[in-house]
DNA sequence: AACTCGTGGCG
DNA sequence: TCGCCAAGAGT
């Protein structure tokens, strides 16, 4: 052992078992009861996403789907309504197949062995490794976004982890530090660190069970530590949302196609040109304002256009007529949700004669 | 390898 | 306000 780990107190392992006991977080929904099942469903929902997001979804996912045998049998628009709102809808989608695949081809059981767990898809390295680890205490590393950003700064590693080269020296770094044993706690204690101590901004490394030997610490390189994605301009796109009412109050809905944006979800219909505007119907004119929408990689400005329809405008097409408190119930974008709430909510909205004419 | 895929919180 | 980014995977 080397005089630096005897003067911190054990390895890096057992310095953050330790503090995990005293200060890690013991009350994560997803771990008590703990289930292969359970945990598999809290990693997927915590891809790119933060656990005080995550929580409410999955206490309304587990009472609705409560293993995996629920989860196959259910319409994939059960799936997507429950998952409305999360993002990253494939994750939900992956999340249905697979349980269909563990169903047909494990007997309902989640595999046990890391390969048999990478081929379902929505779960890859990390994923894999850490259900495994949590679940049943196997040792298998990862390397999810808090801990590039703990071992980043501990081992000094610069560049932005997103780059092949940094995250082969990361997954080489997050094996080498695994313990022997403990490898639930030890999963989870590395995570809780990144999401409590080793923060993005601010990070309290006077609390830190690691920072004795932490060289972005040691050397002051915290603020620079993991090194930051490289910028891209966002481009800004503009599309016509229709608002296709009938007689009865009802809008127009339609499923989007399984791939690219909001894959699988309802939505009302959206044009890329107000030409084609007329196929549907005729317009009104009072002015919806805009819905304005950013995404990751690009912002996205919906014009709403409230229409009354052409008697052919929804023939050979595929969709629902919906009351918005139908549509409400469906899985639905984010922005798309919240406008019509906003309808419902506002009394205009079901005084016809003011607002179609 | 670079790009796609959501949403919300934070300073 | 606005840019940044979070328990990544698929292609």
């Amino acid at each position: 052992m080397s005089r630096i780990e005897i003067e911190t107190g054990g390895d890096f392992a057992a310095r953050l078992l330790r503090w995990h006991a005293q200060h890690g977080r013991h009350d994560l929904p997803w771990l008590s009861p703990r289930s292969a099942y359970r945990v598999w469903l809290s990693e997927v929902m915590l891809q790119q996403t933060q656990v005080g997001t995550v929580t409410p979804y999955f206490h309304r996912f587990v009472e609705r789907f409560p293993d995996v045998e629920y989860l196959a049998a259910a319409p994939i628009d059960d799936v997507l309504a429950l998952w409305s709102g999360l993002g990253y809808y494939a994750r939900a989608r992956n999340l249905h197949r697979a349980a269909q695949r563990i169903v047909r081809e494990h007997e309902g059981v989640f595999p046990t062995d890391f390969d048999a767990v990478c081929a379902l898809p929505g779960i890859g390295r990390s994923t894999a490794g850490a259900i495994l680890a949590q679940a049943h205490g196997q040792r298998h590393a990862i390397l999810d976004g808090n801990v590039k950003r703990v071992l980043s700064r501990h081992s000094g590693t610069p560049g932005w982890p997103g780059e092949t080269r940094v995250a082969q020296t990361l997954w080489r770094e997050s094996e080498a530090r695994l313990p022997e044993t403990q490898l639930a706690d030890y999963t989870q204690a590395i995570m809780d660190l990144g999401a409590t101590v080793c923060t993005v901004r601010a990070p309290r490394c006077l609390l830190c069970p690691v920072s004795a030997d932490c060289v972005a610490r040691i050397e002051d390189l915290t603020t620079q530590l993991p090194g930051p994605r490289p910028k891209r301009v966002r481009p800004q796109r503009e599309q016509f949302l229709l608002l296709l009412r009938d007689p009865k109050g009802q809008l127009w809905f339609e499923r989007r196609p399984p791939c690219g944006i909001w894959g699988g979800l309802w939505c009302l219909p959206t044009l890329e040109t107000p030409e084609q505007i007329a196929d549907w119907g005729e317009a009104g004119d009072e002015p919806l304002s805009p819905i304005e929408h950013s995404f990751t990689h690009f912002d996205l400005r919906l014009k709403p256009i409230l229409l009354r329809p052409r008697g052919n405008a929804v023939q050979e097409r595929a969709g629902e007529w919906l009351t918005i408190e139908a549509a409400l119930r469906r899985g639905l974008p984010a922005p798309i949700r919240s406008r019509l709430q906003q309808l419902e909510d506002d009394p205009e909205w079901h005084a016809p004669s003011t607002a179609s004419n």
